[in-house]
Formats: C-alpha cells, structure tokens, sequence
DNA sequence: CGATACAGTACCAATTTAGTGCTGTATGGC
DNA sequence: GCCATACAGCACTAAATTGGTACTGTATCG
C-alpha cells in the first residue's frame, strides 16, 4: 500500500500541532501534546525526542520546558519529517539498501523506481508543515513526458480519473 | 520510509517480463520466470497466482501452460499491480481503513493527506508496465499551485533538488 | 492415464512496529 | 539547596506483518 508507519503519521500531527503553537512563542510539553492529541504520552515523547535528535525540534529542560519547531514552519518540508522518522524517502528497498538485491546489475526497472522515487519526493519535499495547517490545493502535480492514457478503462480503484488531486 | 512491500517490487518485475514475452505471444510458466528471475520458486508461484486472481494475468493449465498478460502492457498501470498485490494506494492508514483512528474528525491533516495521496496515485497511475521496460523520462512530474522554496537549506537527502526525477 | 502446471489454503519463522518502563540529567522555582 | 518538572537515552515486550514454504486439489495436453 505504500504506507508510512502510524509513528510517522503522528509525527506530522504533532509537528503542525507545534506549528501552531510555536507562532505564538509557547513551547508545549509531551504532556501537552499527548493531551491535545489523544495519544499516550509515552508514544508521544518517543516522536518528540527522535524529531528533536533530527534537529526538526528544539528542547527546553525543567520546570515550564517543552518542545518548538526548531525553523520556521514554512521552512520544513514533510519529507524531511518523514525522513527523521524512518529514513529517507525509498518506495524499493534498493533505493535505499541497495547492493542487497541479488539481481540489481540485471534489474531491468531500477532505474525506473529510482524516477518515480524522486518524483515523490519532490512533492513531499515542497510541502511545508506550515502547508498542512491550511488546505492543498486540489491539483498537486501535472504529469510531464508521459502520455496519458486515453481510455477510462484502467482506472480501477478510487484513484485519480484526471490529474488533479 | 512509504516502502512498498518486496513481493510487490517482484510482481512488477515479473510483470514485465511477462510483457516482453507476452509480446511475443508466448506464455510463460512460473518455473521459467523463477529461473529468468533467480527468485525462488514457490515465491514467484504465489506472486502470479495473486496477480492471476486480480485478472492482470492470464493462465492456462496443463502441459505447456504458463502465464501471459491479460492486458496489453500498455494498458495496465505500474498502479494497478500494486493494488493488485497489496490492495489500493494509501500511503496514510486512515486512507484504506477510516474510523480506525480515534481522532479523524478532529484531524488537521487528514484531507490533504488525501491530496497527496492522489497525487502519488496519478502518478503510478499513468506509468505502465510498458512504460517500465524502457528509461521514463528524467522529469516526471511538475508541482502545481505550490510555492516553491526558494533556498536549498532543506533539501537535504537525495531527493530532488529541482523538480525533476 | 500420467506428467505438467496452475489454484487454493494453511502454515511457519523472522522481521518490524507500536507501545512501555526505567534510569539519568538539565532547569526553574520556592 | 532542594524538589518537581520535563527532556534524553536505553532496553524491552507484544503484536502484527512479511517473506517464504508445503501440501492438496484440479485442469489440460499428449
């Protein structure tokens, strides 16, 4: 399904939950987060100290401590979120282990998945937290040097029947 | 690290290979894909099977059986053999199984989550197994009605610093 | 009628993930 | 100084997923 992990996923809530809290200069605790969020406060401290370790978080210690964005929320991409949280974007486990795959010299599509790679990070990475507190536009990308496919017939599943998002 | 699964990198391997013989109007079994490919056996076996039950393949029994394409190459998206194989694009889990987080109503993100997630789908949607057997274009995509950051103090992995893949 | 090859299902082991617990250390207020 | 607060850093467990195997059944060709 190319899935994020659920971590992550909180990771991003959390991070423009901070956003929000951090324009208006309070930094805000675990505690507070797990409160606002709902989530158990363990879970929560996990993701807040990995973010931090990452550099996307500053830290206060002691009494009235907590956590801030470390930049600006327009200044950090999603990409770069979901990077602190479980490593760069890789869609195959060669892009980003690559020698582990027997056949890699041989692999006729590889080269293949590392464009479509790039392409989806492109998008994550001109996304900005501050992005996510406000609604996308509905059309994110316009397909380049394809041909899109004239009939209707393989669009199956709930995806896209045009371009837009 | 929004990984698929390596079964399905397999399946579009193996459905590639599928599409040069199939062009030749030969059908293939699963024993000479294991061999072509140096996956094992049982492996490969499976992956059609799942493939075959999604009508992306077709199969015939007996003596000098094997598989083929169902579709023409052309017409059967990089999209739809990873629906097949791991079932729709969600790259969020509140994508394919919502009313399992607790918070959906209330959450900030979700809806542009949904965005992305469609904008990921066009793009694997417009890619076909064809497609897979010759290079694709370096830029695949181009963003649209986002800002573009101006600096390159976030691009920090190697993902795409310009918008080309 | 027998060898070939797919269909279906059940199963197992290894990894990964989600979530918890505990110990340590910095900070601020009384 | 002392204590409560709050982050830092591990180490650990349990559950879920994944990769891979085994076995039984059925269709088809020669």
């Amino acid at each position: 399904m190319i899935r994020m992990s659920k971590l992550t996923d909180y990771g991003i809530v959390l991070m423009t939950r901070l956003a929000e809290h951090s324009q208006a200069g309070e930094n805000c605790s675990a505690r507070d987060l797990a409160r606002e969020t709902g989530l158990p406060l363990p879970v929560v401290s996990k993701i807040l100290k990995l973010l931090s370790k990452n550099r996307l978080l500053k830290s206060q210690r002691g009494a009235n401590g907590g956590y801030s964005l470390a930049r600006s929320a327009t200044d950090i991409s999603v990409s770069e979120v979901i990077g602190a949280m479980e490593g760069p974007i890789a869609v195959t486990e060669c892009m980003d282990t690559p020698g582990d795959c027997r056949q890699e010299p041989v692999c006729p599509v590889r080269h293949n998945w590392r464009k479509i790679n790039n392409a989806i990070s492109s998008v994550l990475d001109a996304i900005t937290v501050a992005d996510m507190l406000e609604p996308l536009p509905d059309s994110l990308v316009t397909l380049t040097g394809l041909e899109i496919p004239l009939d209707g017939s393989k669009l199956t599943g709930g995806s896209a029947s045009s371009l837009t998002a």
